[in-house]
DNA sequence: CGTACGACCTGCCCGC
DNA sequence: TGCGGGCAGGTCGTAC
């Protein structure tokens, strides 16, 4: 999916519809990853848009209701906003339409993303928020609290970063350019690495996903924020997508890890 | 319990 | 040109 900048970036970008009405709201597809709510419609008819915040990959939509819209964009699920003007084309799957003839718009080729209504004080009691660990870019993620949580781990070090539930937040591509970053290799098991280590690792999360938000998303070539620009960061990878590619002497490879492509420079990643 | 892997979907790109 | 295979930003359920 979109990763942790991608949904920042949209978020950002909803901020046209803060405070405005809904006037009314279509279902065109009723299951994406989950059925959609069936009450969802005459929830959000006439509320209005009070709040916006992200939770990890969530998007929070609170209304001047009770009720708070949760998005999630899966793999392939964008947001959009656009004028009167909008015509509806494959793979939108839900659209919102505002009094000020705004119109958001839920598109999603894959239907791996989903969409939900829930009491906002039931939030952070849902399943899928509950579980998440802390965000990547919170104050509060400390080196200590990781060390403590993944000193007996056999898991290597890449696919504890996709974790959600230690860290939530980071996704494929950034987790090879985090790793690149903090010279850690992908291979490293949880268990092996040094607390100085992972404080590497965490400055070098905050610093990869910050400089990824300032520049508005990345990632893959078609990421778009809800107004339909291009984010800019993909030029900016050093390693995903990379394959071959020379930098300072060594080579990006890529393998396999848990089905999932990770990219890496062998000799410059080596835990020094 | 932690871990590993298939499943869920469509689209696109590559090789034959 | 067409077709099959593999791969793609994520997460969940199931089987060890």
């Amino acid at each position: 999916m979109p990763e942790l900048p991608e949904v920042e970036t949209t978020v950002k970008g909803l901020t046209v519809i803060l405070n405005q009405k809904i006037s009314n709201v279509k279902i065109h597809t009723p299951k994406l990853r989950f059925k959609i709510p069936n009450n969802i419609i005459n929830i959000l008819r006439n509320s209005k848009i009070s709040n916006l915040r992200r939770i990890a990959k969530f998007i929070i939509i609170d209304l001047d209701t009770d009720y708070s819209l949760v998005i999630h964009l899966g793999m392939s699920g964008r947001l959009k906003t656009v004028n009167k003007s909008y015509k509806r084309i494959k793979h939108d799957h839900f659209v919102m339409y505002f009094l000020s003839k705004r119109i958001l718009v839920y598109h999603d080729p894959r239907r791996f993303g989903f969409i939900d209504i829930v009491e906002t004080k039931n939030l952070r009691k849902k399943k899928y928020i509950l579980n998440l660990g802390v965000d990547a870019l919170s104050p509060e993620l400390s080196a200590q609290m990781i060390f403590e949580k993944i000193s007996k781990s056999e898991v290597p070090i890449k696919q504890i970063l996709l974790n959600q539930k230690l860290i939530a937040g980071i996704g494929n591509i950034y987790a090879s350019e985090i790793l690149f970053d903090s010279k850690i290799s992908p291979l490293t098991l949880g268990k092996d690495l040094e607390i100085s280590l992972i404080m590497k690792l965490i400055k070098s999360t905050r610093k990869i996903l910050k400089k990824a938000v300032k520049y508005g998303g990345s990632s893959i070539r078609d990421f778009r924020s809800t107004d339909g620009t291009l984010g800019n960061f993909q030029s900016d990878f050093k390693v995903y997508n990379k394959e071959g590619k020379k930098i300072r002497g060594d080579e990006v490879r890529k393998i396999i890890q848990y089905g999932r492509s990770t990219f890496y420079c062998p000799k410059l990643q080596n835990n020094k």
